[in-house]
DNA sequence: TTGACGTGAAACCAAAAGGTATCGCATTAA
DNA sequence: TTAATGCGATACCTTTTGGTTTCACGTCAA
């Protein structure tokens, strides 16, 4: 029961909120400590964290007065599902995919 | 040398957009033929076209008066670059969540 | 109990996105 | 040569996005 890829897709369209997946790969963040790596307002961040969530990219724990936002993996999987349509025209069409990977990306 | 992955996740943003992708699996399409599949203007699927490439998930060939748009899987590779970084994590965390938590409390 | 802290939420704004209608231009066909 | 075709480009509109400021509210510490 894999859920649309739709609100998955939009959310990975930003680069703060790339960005923020791969700050919470090192470990659950509040949003105020997410904040603290961004400038702009915790409101802004907050806004962020909506989307993030709304897509299933994360997930969140209330602590007491504090909210704990956790990558969730398992929410690409929509992502992957979608891409995977497009495995056989790869090797079809290209054949150095690998070394197109090779090199590192940034934003 | 992988290109960023900003534009091409923007591309893939719009369900209009995956689906054109999609169309252009089974064949290179005009403008024209592309646009006979949805419900919307030349212009605006000429818009669609326009971020596809902006991305590098398509190329066009101009043939007199006609511009053949063509998938380039090879776009995806920056986006499969990216995701990647989460690999290690997936197979983590799924266990962690299912080992650990059972009920999970996001909509 | 008081007050600082972390957050949620709302109002507001500028820019981007997604769409339309319209015009002009090069190419092709009659 | 003339007219239809396929497309590019522009102006314009509405909605969404990404940001701010401000305020209210529950929680925790002193």
């Amino acid at each position: 029961m894999t859920q649309s890829p739709h609100l998955a897709f939009r959310a990975l369209a930003d680069p703060t909120r790339r960005e923020i997946m791969r700050l919470l790969t090192e470990q659950d963040m509040t949003i105020a400590q997410v904040s603290d790596q961004f400038d702009m307002t915790r409101a802004a961040v907050k806004k962020h964290l909506t989307m993030l969530s709304d897509g299933g990219l994360i997930t969140t724990e209330v602590r007491g007065r504090e909210r704990l936002n956790r990558l969730n993996p398992a929410g690409l999987a929509p992502v992957f599902d979608w891409l995977s349509f497009f495995d056989r025209f790869w090797d079809a069409r290209l054949n150095d995919l690998k070394t197109a990977i090779e090199g590192e990306s940034d934003d």
